[in-house]
DNA sequence: GTTGATGCAAAAACTTTGCATCGTG
DNA sequence: CACGATGCAAAGTTTTTGCATCAAC
């Protein structure tokens, strides 16, 4: 890990998580979470990516429930959804031991570099910290020129 | 100014980066960039919005024209093209004497805070610098759940 | 057995594109 | 007056929704 102890977050399960409030474990959800948690952390997928996986290995879960699933996974803190490129949202599985990470990002040509940054990470647990907010992830975006297209 | 001088960027204006690359100067485009220093930084707009502005001051510009021309102006580093909240991208005016600022956002509710930070803008600015790009724009995203949805 | 979840297909929301025409440089 | 930009309408992408059926609790 390597921010500093006190800025922990611990992510919850899905059993236990869906329960509190009154909903169901479905065998189309631990699929879903299943594939994020076989690729692991820093791999990003798109709701069709996410379908496409699950229908090559013999699982047939529909799209509409793909999309309402990746929702429920974000406001649960499992996933985290970003956009980068272009082509809808992607998802990233969160996880205690994957540091977050940053991007710079080309406004013309769209090259994207990753970065990490003690600092910045402090910086967003300060912030949810003051004003009483549970942290579940920050992410930096720079957005800038490479080279080329200067 | 907020940050350091050392990591100032300067902004083209409109006409003269168009020219450089052989593009014109068209009503539609002022237009559209005047709406943005009308309202002024800190304010973003979708398409749709600079769409309905335009046409409510008699000015008759398309919404593909919109599409086109918010494009480029991220690409000349004029506007800044960001996701908050559902319903797609809003835009807003960069400029050097409104400090970039950064968002908490709550994963249950939307519920958005805007904070600032120098020590984010600086590691913006050093990450840029490492790798030889020029900086426009830094902005932190900080997933949370507010103290309501907690 | 209740009630929340799924699948399907249709619709909505957002954005891009082809092409004839217009207007800037 | 050439070539880039616009407007319009049509098409493309991504995401949501209504409703009958299914299955978790």
């Amino acid at each position: 890990m390597t921010v500093n102890s006190k800025y922990l977050v611990i992510r919850n399960p899905l059993g236990s998580g869906l329960h509190q409030e009154g909903k169901r474990l479905t065998k189309q959800r631990l699929k879903v979470l299943n594939l994020f948690e076989n690729i692991g952390p820093g791999n990003h997928l798109s709701a069709e990516e996410v379908h496409g996986k699950l229908i090559a290995s013999n699982s047939k879960v529909s799209l509409a429930t793909i999309y309402r699933t990746l929702r429920l996974l974000v406001e649960m803190g499992l996933l985290n959804e970003r956009e980068l490129r272009e082509g809808g949202h992607r998802y990233e599985l969160l996880s205690n031991d994957f540091p977050d990470h940053h991007h710079l990002i080309c406004i013309r040509c769209g090259r994207t570099e990753e970065f990490e940054s003690h600092k910045v990470i402090e910086e967003g647990a300060i912030a949810a910290k003051s004003l009483g907010f549970k942290l579940i992830e920050s992410s930096l975006n720079v957005k800038a020129i490479c080279p080329n297209c200067l």
